[in-house]
Parts: structure tokens; C-alpha cells; sequence
DNA sequence: CTGAAAGCGCTTACAG
DNA sequence: CTGAAAGCGCTTACAG
């Protein structure tokens, strides 16, 4: 079933009903309306690999995901994904290791599937400076701000971190917290040349309520780094205890790492939030089910994606990328004790 | 940068080169190398395109996922993709709702991509009867059998889910419970035209526990069936708490619909395991760090998902479909209390 | 063992 | 508005 057998059966020749197919608008309207009833006569589809091959780009779009146990990104792919299919587009997915490079694997997928368009879930801002001047199709970087990065083919939406990360850790302070951990990010030092990477964007928010207080902070003292996972957060809970035992109340940069937390902190012997605070980043539907159900920054997971993609469709080749912020919202939760003053 | 380019560049004409590429074995040595050096050195890469118009089937494999929020297909999933890429070749992914059709996406998958094969995760027996004789590619099911369906090219890698459920069950029974409580499937009815879907294997195994302990079992009363996951854990629990106040352990078919349930429970004011015990299935990572543990069936991530691509990698046009069962765990935990007898 | 050529299914200037 | 033809990058009988 080829277009040529449509292209038979209706009469026509074979360039017309690739054109009826493509919807170009110079075909007589009774030979477009013939053509389709032929095309669903038959059942026709054609064939992409064919359609790609001359066009230098497939059909479909990609999405690329950081790390694999990222229960945020699976609710924004699952969401991503329908409204690709429904604007009758395919898609690839990839995962790429939290600490692995999602550009060279943007690079590879270009290369390999030529995708109209790529969405990034996740992304450093190392690895985008140092390749992604290899890739050349319009792509979206979701969850993380893309604008200082300055690619004319990287659009971004995004939570604004700094600013959420500010108001956990200003609703931690406010009731009465002052000895607070943190848990999560690459670094424990504030460093500009980090730039814009999602964690040192959360860690300044961190610093940022503390000194709209008028309180000190100190990065290095109580930030333990871990991986986004719970592995991670329960191997930071406990260091983060074992080194500072005053420790009142834990701000962890995502909800999974705080459910690794939650776990260290019992094993402890110690209970939630009698004596440990904990609050953690992302909002994943898990946080309301955890038990005492886990206070959180709730990134827009609608909004993240519909606009993701949105934007992806909506860019072509020489249009300007465009760089979104999406509110967040605070979720008060039963993991944060008010502390009497 | 095409064949051609490799061609010129080394002096041998394209049809060699393209055998250096696919591996012929009549090829000079001293041609392969040269030939081999060249593409090195150029960075040649093939058109997957142009490669799959003459095929007729592309150079990678599909994975289709049953459930969005299944972190049991999520575990596997992230081993098959590494796998299947160190073997190198590709992978696409997708995902069907959990109460969508899995087969008819495949047959789309089919005609939009020609994969060398599919790896299902999850399927519902009755998709696979109304619709898999349309997928001609090599296919295997992972974590449900198919040698009943008998489709010579559907092989399939599975727990036993009778035997499991049993063993959870047995687990709770010898704990001294008796008022049980079931979660989870798609019927409170032993049904067997339902065959081998998991939910009824799971369901049986619930009730040889009973009887092979000389205890009656009441499907329909003591089950509420359920979505698969912390919504549909929770409501369920919820109902059945309604109906039957005297429940003294929940048994869930999965750790996802226990979680809910565990809130289900504690938003009653009961706790887990003093008032009401629990069990899930599954073994996802997330039920160790769960309080309460989480008691559970662990399925063999790291098993289902290396068999399961070994089966796809050595399945050809015309070899025979091999069904293969691999080991589970019941793992214990803190949600289970043991009664005083 | 290697080359020349046909052809996979489609798109798109180029004529008319 | 439509047709005839070239060509996308590759594979594979067919000769030699």
C-alpha cells in the first residue's frame, strides 16, 4: 500500500496526491475531496521513513528526559505526550542519566531521527554551552530558564527556583525555624558561574529568605549535596543529622529526596514534624499520600507542558526562541511544625 | 556527508562500502579496513531513513508501557533502554493509558516505524486476542504470560502472579489475619474466561491461600476493584473500610495502591500496622522507604528486563515464542502486625 | 571480492 | 491546477 496505488486507483498521478496528502493549497478542491475519499478508502498511510528521507527531518518530535526516577517529569511527559499526539504529531522518548549529557544525546537523536523538534526535561547548563551549538532544530528546555544561554533555537519554560526555593525556606523561617538544613544540588557553595543550573537557582533562594530576615546563612554549613533521589535524600538526611544534630527543620530540593529524608529521619528514632521539620521542592502527587503529608513548592505540571509544547509547535526554523515563567504554588503541608516562640 | 562521500573518498564504490557497514562477510580485509578507517575518519554516520525505506524495517526497537505511574514499569523500563543500547540499537518509547488498548498502538507503531520489535510492558489478554495478528514483528510481554494466547511471534518473560499473590496472602493468614481485604484488579469475581490477566491470577492466588488453609474465601466480598494506582489504592481502601470496619489486613495488588491506601487508613484515624496490616506487590523501591516499610512481592526488575530484551535480541522471523517465568521475593516489612492467637 | 544499476516510497521544482 | 521526472541515501540482486 504505497501512494502510488492511491494515485491509480484515483486517476491522478502520484505527485497530486502528495500534494492533497500535504495539504498544499494549490489542488482543486473535487480533486482534493476525491483524493482524501481514495486515501480513506484505502486505508492509506505513508510512509515516514520515505517522507523523511526526502524531507531531511521526520515527522515526529522527541522528548528527552533527566533522570529516570523523576516522578515531576513523569507527570509533565505523560501530559507532554497527549497534547503532541493530539496536535497528530509523534514522539521519541529518552532518558539520559541525572548526571549524564542530554545534549550529546540531542546530537545523536538529530542525527539519527532528524525529529522536527525537541523537548528537554531537565537540562545543564554545562553541557547546553558546550554542545548544543550542534543542534539545530527548534527545541524547548522545560523546567529550567534557558534565556542567559542566549540559542536562537532554545526556548525555555520554567518555574522561577529562586523564588520558590525562597518562599519554602521563608515558610520554614516563619514558623519559627532557624537551624535548617538543606539537601540536594551540585554544589554547596554558591557559585555565579554556575549560572542559571536549577539547583544553585534554588540554593540562592535559600540564601535569599534568610538574609530578607536579616539572619545569616551559610551555604557550605548547611547544605548537604545528594542526588535527586531517595537514595540521595536518605544518604543527605543522615549526614546532614550526623553532623548537625541541632538541626530543626530540613528543606529538601525535590519531594522524592524528602521521602528519602522522612525515611533517614525515623530511622533515627526521631518523627515528623515532632522533631524534624520537612519540606520538600516539585509538588509530585506522592507528597499529598506521604504520611504526615509533606509540605512542597508545587511546580504547574499543566502548565509546564501544554506550554512546552505550545511553544515547540509554534517555532520554526529562524523564529525566535521565547522563555516562559510559570507561577509555582506553596502547599502547606502536616511535615512542618510551628515552633512556639 | 553520505555513503557517497565514503565511497569517493576511499576509492571502492558505494555497494561496498555498504557492505563494510552491514557487516557482509565477503568482503576483502583489506578493503574492510580501509573502508572502516574512512568512515572513521569522516564521522560517516548512516540515514536510518534511507536505511528503513529499503528494509522496510528500521534499526530499532519499540517499548510499549502500560500506565503512566507504574514505578515497577518505570524500574524496568530505564534497564531495558541501557540494555537494548548496549547492544546497539535504538529504542522508542510510549505509553498507553492503563485502561487503553497497548495492541492497537503497537499496530500503529507497526506501520509508522517498522521496529525490529516490541517489548510490552503490562497488556490486557483481550487487546492481544482481538488485534496482535495484525503486528507481524517479534514481540515479547513483559510481566504477564502469553503462552495461553499461543501468537508464535508474542514470547513473554512474567512472575507467577498466582503463586506470589498466594505467598502475600499466606504471609498475612499465617500473621494471624483472617477478616482480608483485597485491592486492585478488574473484577471481584473469579472469572475464568478473564484467563490469564494478571489482576485474576493475582485474585486466585489471594484465594488458594485461603483454601489451602481450609479457610473460606469471598471474592466479592472482600474485594474492591481498583485503578493501579495512589487515587484508586486510596478510594478503594476507603470502600472497603465503609463496607467492612471489622477488615484487619489489606492485601494491595500493587505498592502504588498500598501508599494510598496507607493514607486511606490514617486519614480514619487507624494506623498501619497496629489497627489495619498491609501488603503490597511489586517491590518498587519506593515501598522500603515507606512508613511503615512496606511488606511486598518483589518482581525481579533486573530479571524481567534482561530476559525480556535477550528473548526480543534472539527472536527472528520464524523462531519460536519462549515463555519464561522468573523468581519473586516476598519481602517483609513493618505494615504487617502479628496477631496474638 | 567488487562495481554498476535498480529501486525502496515519497516530495518538489519544472513544465505546461 | 496537474503530470512527468529527478532525486533523497541507502541496500542488494546481478554480473563479472
Amino acid at each position: 500500500m504505497t501512494i502510488k496505488d492511491v494515485a491509480e486507483r484515483s486517476g491522478y498521478a502520484v505527485g497530486t496526491v502528495s500534494r492533497v496528502l500535504n495539504g498544499h493549497p494549490d489542488v482543486n478542491e473535487k480533486t482534493r475531496a476525491h483524493i482524501l475519499a481514495v486515501v480513506e478508502e484505502l486505508g492509506f498511510k505513508p510512509n515516514n521513513h520515505a517522507r523523511s528521507l526526502k524531507q531531511h527531518v521526520s515527522s515526529g518530535y522527541s522528548i528527552i528526559i533527566k533522570g529516570d526516577g523523576n516522578l515531576l517529569f513523569a507527570g509533565i511527559l505523560e501530559k507532554m505526550q497527549s497534547h503532541i499526539k493530539a496536535a497528530g504529531r509523534t514522539v521519541s522518548i529518552y532518558y539520559v542519566d541525572e548526571h549524564g549529557d542530554e545534549v550529546e544525546l540531542a546530537v545523536q537523536v538529530c542525527r539519527d531521527q532528524k525529529p522536527l523538534g525537541i523537548l528537554f526535561l531537565g537540562g545543564n547548563r554545562e553541557n547546553f554551552i558546550r554542545r548544543f551549538g550542534d543542534v539545530s532544530c527548534p527545541c524547548v528546555l522545560v523546567t529550567t530558564r534557558a534565556d542567559s544561554l542566549g540559542f536562537p533555537n532554545l526556548s525555555s519554560v520554567s518555574t522561577d527556583d529562586q523564588e520558590g526555593a525562597a518562599q519554602a525556606m521563608g515558610y520554614l523561617l516563619d514558623a519559627g525555624h532557624r537551624r535548617i538544613g538543606i539537601i540536594g544540588g551540585d554544589s554547596c557553595v554558591i557559585a555565579p558561574e554556575m549560572g542559571c543550573n536549577m539547583s544553585q537557582m534554588r540554593l540562592l533562594g535559600c540564601q535569599r529568605a534568610f538574609l530578607q530576615r536579616g539572619l545569616p546563612f551559610d551555604a557550605e554549613r548547611q547544605t548537604v549535596v545528594s542526588r535527586y533521589s531517595m537514595k540521595g535524600g536518605y544518604e543527605a538526611a543522615t549526614a546532614l543529622l550526623d553532623r548537625w544534630p541541632e538541626v530543626s527543620a530540613i528543606l529538601a530540593m525535590s519531594d522524592i529526596m524528602a521521602i528519602g529524608a522522612l525515611r533517614a529521619i525515623h530511622d533515627r528514632g526521631l518523627r515528623v514534624p515532632e522533631d524534624i521539620s520537612l519540606i520538600g521542592y516539585d509538588g509530585i502527587k506522592l507528597a499529598a499520600y506521604c504520611v504526615p503529608r509533606l509540605a512542597t513548592i508545587r511546580q504547574d505540571a499543566d502548565q509546564l507542558s501544554r506550554r512546552g509544547v505550545d511553544i515547540l509547535l509554534s517555532q520554526m526554523e529562524g523564529t525566535r526562541a521565547v522563555h516562559e515563567i510559570v507561577p509555582f504554588q506553596l502547599i502547606p503541608g502536616e511535615s512542618v511544625r510551628v515552633l512556639e516562640s
